[in-house]
DNA sequence: TCGGGCGGTGAAAGCGCTCTCAGGGGATGA
DNA sequence: TCATCCCCTGAGAGCGCTTTCACCGCCCGA
């Protein structure tokens, strides 16, 4: 297999230099005679010399990868779209800059020693890390490495907004959902619900606080708050908890597309219409919001532009100035705002 | 940041013995007494120290990590619960050996030279490829440089069924489809037409085979068929040109689940009940086939645990057995059933 | 004609690790 | 008590690459 791979010395030998030259011009050939670069070319399109890019790494101290942690099951990273866009995103930032993107999932407490191992061990140049609640062991294992790494959502971990080197990229969650809760009162509804997020990830309970906020409380009847986890059966879950605690709710606003998609089928099998008897209100608007029937009523939030804001972050972290970026851009968390998208659910 | 990694130098150092002890200790300890053991690992915990990898693969020649090529913009990728099931089987199989999973996509045609420089430069001990299109320059270059590869799917390139190394794992399309229509005829429908998948890939090639192979037709009425490209947005296309098409037709074989919701979005928007005035058949059975309003009848392949075969054929071709998997198993392509199931839209 | 400068090249020193090989010491058998 | 063997341990040689540093011509100005 892997049998014998042509190295450098071979292709010096070939072209009839030495490696130091082969080196230059690999390397994109700045300080070798013309003659001398086009033969060595030659040898190496001969040979099909390709670098070893563990020896070179070893030397450079770069990967030219980058990690990007996903503390959930395969199951949601892969069937939430939110995560899929916002790798999206991701992917297309890092290749632009010819950052290989490395994606490392974290099902069980077991694949933390993994995956911090991985970190630690020199494998990649930085990381981008995601969806983790309050208690994650990740960040400060990913900091005690040094290595560099920016959030996927405002960290909520103590401390954590102390740090001046933090790097972030949120949306105004709390804004968000301060005018998906406006918007159904001003469509008359009185007996608003909530289905919250997991409330250890400032998103979610951000979101919550922002449903306070439109409706003018400190704290929110409990009868009128369920608890899911992000997920469609979670929305479903808590859309029937909901049902049974205050039958008489005429509106929902649920803190993910697809909780309120759960919350829809709830609905539809106990025979409550949408939007006649009891509105609907998502949040994200990713495919499931536009195709759910009836279409979500949700709030906007450009996922995609968020993962290639925080490629970004990271790569002028790394000293890689992504093209477009002004270079004396200070280096700062980002808060992108939020936008409520009216459909037929509400 | 990297700052100062401790090297096997200063722990054997600290520990007072010599780095090859060290090294025996941290990759596993044989052979080291065990009064001398602990020390060193006290040395390591006590420094922290984390072996480089790049050093570590640069004398082993492996990296620990497989990468997993998918020929598909992310959108479909992300989108399609398809390849997280698959994934998913992938990444679980991968980590029971410790092995890190690298997901690389190719969006267009000049990620391919990125790419192929990445998997030749012996970042990976071995890779995965999917929905490979017939004349795709991957599977060439995998070869070209020798590294060791599977493929999801049968291949469909020239000569590809003559390599008797080829390792692929692939799922009874043929009888599937055959299955899925021979149910159709059953229930009475006699107008039945087919929404395809792209053809140069094996999967959609003999599903239509086996829609043929049911009707008991050498070629397929040409006003029954349609072409999508396994998206939802496909199947809704391609309905439409159907139903213009073949008005009178009375069922619809989709070659996916998400072509067969778009093909019942589009139903559903001409007005055609379903299953009463057309009864469809997806192809897949993953979430929207048991989502989709009325569930869909569709052909079941466990994706998930095809992605775990294709992950420990894999890792049997590199030497690292899965567990459970007898090692006298001649390692060869798997083929696995396909089983009908019966929901409401049929 | 000669000295200084400069662009281009090569020799060689590692990067941090694994692994072979040789040697040292303790235990064992005679 | 001495020789033999075996178990541990350490010294050292690379893995393939980058990069510093010294050097060799060559061209220029004087």
């Amino acid at each position: 297999m892997h049998g014998h791979r042509p190295t450098l010395e071979a292709v010096a030998a070939h072209a009839g230099v030495s490696r130091a030259t082969v080196s230059r011009v690999v390397n994109g050939g700045a300080g070798v005679r013309k003659a001398l670069r086009e033969r060595v070319e030659a040898s190496v399109a001969a040979l099909g010399y390709v670098p070893n890019s563990a020896a070179r790494s070893l030397v450079t101290r770069r990967t030219g990868a980058v990690a990007v942690v996903i503390a959930e099951p395969e199951t949601r990273v892969f069937s939430d779209p939110f995560f899929a866009q916002q790798l999206r995103g991701i992917s297309r930032e890092l290749s632009a800059c010819d950052t290989q993107l490395l994606l490392l999932l974290l099902e069980g407490r077991t694949d933390y020693d993994r995956v911090g191992r991985y970190l630690a061990g020199g494998h990649v140049d930085g990381a981008l890390m995601f969806s983790l609640h309050r208690d994650d062991p990740l960040p400060s294992m990913a900091n005690a490495s040094g290595l560099p790494t920016v959030f996927g959502g405002r960290p909520g971990w103590p401390g954590a907004e102390d740090d001046p080197e933090l790097l972030y990229v949120d949306t105004d969650n709390r804004g968000g959902a301060r005018q998906a809760v406006e918007h159904l009162l001003e469509r008359g509804r009185r007996r608003i619900a909530v289905i919250t997020g997991p409330l250890d990830q400032t998103s979610a309970q951000d979101r919550l606080d922002g449903y306070r906020d439109a409706l003018g409380v400190a704290e929110a009847d409990p009868a009128l708050v369920a608890h899911g986890d992000f997920t469609a059966e979670g929305g479903e879950r808590a859309m029937a908890e909901l049902l049974d605690r205050s039958p008489d709710l005429d509106a929902v606003f649920a803190g993910s597309d697809l909780m309120a998609s759960g919350a829809l089928r709830t609905l539809r099998s106990r025979g409550r219409r949408v939007p006649e008897d009891v509105a609907v209100v998502g949040y994200d608007d990713l495919e499931p919001a536009a195709w759910a029937v009836p279409a979500l009523t949700t709030v906007r939030q450009d996922v995609q532009d968020m993962g290639r804001m925080m490629a970004g972050l990271l790569l002028r972290r790394l000293g890689l100035d992504p093209e477009g970026v002004p270079s004396d851009t200070p280096l700062a968390p980002v808060v992108t705002p939020a936008r409520l998208v009216v459909r037929d659910s509400s």
